[in-house]
DNA sequence: TCTGGGGTCCTAGGACCC
DNA sequence: TCTGGGGTCCTAGGACCC
């Protein structure tokens, strides 16, 4: 990743009058890969693939060399290995993510309140009230780009514009390490030669559907009435494709939105039919999406259990239950009984639990997880696993670790009990 | 060496109520 | 004593995003 070229190539983007581009999003640029080669700048030139150790994994990211090979995030390893055969695999360390996560996103509160985050990389920013003390939103962009580099040694790259929409778009063409300015004026001529994919919700279908009807760049879209585009891909698709074509994107930046499931889910390293390693996998999820829920402070009515067998087929089964939980014995005896209830017996290649219908949870504190209640669970529940599957069926410890709430290592269960 | 794990949103059909 | 329409909840599946 050479600074140079990157930073001077877009910095034209600092001549433009930005004052309507008040809407920034920042996205690292390659984060869990560029993450890793900070401990490791010696092969940062050479190809380098994050991802796990099994079989089955895929991608999880890939520096700029690799990507020249073609070498994208969510291919299998297997194929990502046949493109570069050189790539290096490091394993991802996602508390490491979340450790430089956490840094660059108190960075972006330090510019504004208004910072909506998107997942573990990205985030958009509302700097309209920055002005004053912080100057338009291009001084601003640049200014974050510099924090970030300064205080973590990673790259991002920012898009301005008047919509999220837009600003997004840019930020993904000002990669890597690079900055890209779309006043308001100059949406519609930005937008309107990029291809259809482009738009945001236009994946494989809905693209294919789209150019069956001669539909190719954002431009037709706009184009086209919007009573075509939904017969084309339904009402809601075809009413926010012709909105996004035509430059138009209302929803504001929102810094809290809440989170409407919680889940857990995991492939095996080979398809299994046995229901004992089936129920105890059922088992550690439900205790983990329970202390998840507990941590932050949610309950959750619907249970939803996910199946995929060998062929891929996946299914998912949901009950609502009369009052809302954060209980993982009762997550797992509801999940339990819909896997029971379900006749087919076939090789599980992926096994998921999940809890939807999430309203806050009564006297819990949000951010605090009791110890000894979590502890308590476990224990009953390693009672209750035994009594049903015999004693050994569950290692104490491994079942312990694992309910401890994901990524929060204050979180965690003594280990000395 | 085919296809991870965390999610959100939409659609469509049936139940049920008014 | 043949058949309406709107609204909401629940369930299953699929597209899509990072």
């Amino acid at each position: 990743m050479s600074k140079q070229d990157g930073s001077t190539r877009q910095v034209s983007s600092a001549s433009v009058d930005s004052s309507t581009a008040t809407i920034l999003h920042v996205d690292l640029d390659a984060f869990f890969a560029s993450v890793e080669l900070l401990d490791r700048p010696e092969i940062a030139h050479l190809p380098v693939v994050v991802a796990g150790r099994s079989a089955r994994s895929v991608v999880t990211a890939a520096n700029y060399p690799a990507r020249k090979y073609g070498v994208r995030s969510a291919i299998p390893l297997s194929q990502a290995l046949r493109l570069c055969p050189k790539a290096i695999v490091l394993e991802p360390h996602f508390e490491k993510y979340r450790f430089y996560s956490e840094k660059v996103m108190a960075i972006f509160d330090d510019v504004t309140p208004l910072v909506e985050r998107l997942g573990i990389d990205e985030a958009f920013l509302d700097v309209a009230g920055a002005r004053g003390l912080l100057g338009s939103p291009a001084e601003v962009g640049e200014l974050i780009r510099r924090r970030v580099h300064e205080e973590t040694a990673l790259h991002c790259s920012v898009g301005a514009a008047s919509t999220r929409f837009v600003a997004k778009l840019a930020s993904g063409r000002a990669k890597p390490d690079g900055m890209l300015v779309i006043p308001a004026d100059q949406t519609l001529a930005f937008l309107h030669p990029l291809p259809v994919g482009a738009l945001w919700g236009v994946g494989a279908a809905t693209e294919e559907a789209l150019t069956r009807r001669g539909l190719r760049t954002i431009g037709d879209i706009a184009a086209t009435p919007v009573e075509t585009l939904k017969r084309a891909v339904g009402e809601a698709s075809g009413r926010k494709l012709h909105d996004l074509a035509n430059g138009l994107d209302p929803r504001a930046v929102n810094p809290r939105a809440d989170e409407k499931s919680v889940g857990h889910e995991v492939t095996f390293e080979v398809d299994t039919l046995n229901s004992d390693e089936l129920r105890r996998e059922l088992l550690r999820q439900a205790n983990a999406v329970a202390v998840r829920l507990r941590t932050a402070g949610w309950v959750g009515r619907t249970v939803v259990l996910k199946l995929r067998y060998s062929d891929f087929s996946t299914i998912t089964r949901s009950r609502t239950l009369a009052e809302s939980t954060d209980v993982g014995r009762r997550i797992y005896e509801e999940v339990r009984s819909i896997y029971e209830a379900i006749g087919r017996h076939a090789p599980v290649r992926l096994i998921g639990v999940r809890m939807e219908q999430l309203t806050p949870g009564e006297g819990q504190q949000p951010g605090l997880w009791d110890e000894d209640e979590g502890w308590r669970e476990a224990e009953d529940t390693i009672d209750a696993v035994s009594a049903r599957f015999g004693r050994g069926a569950l290692r104490p410890a491994s079942l312990l670790r694992s309910t401890a709430p994901l990524g929060d290592p204050r979180n965690l269960p003594r280990q000395e009990h």
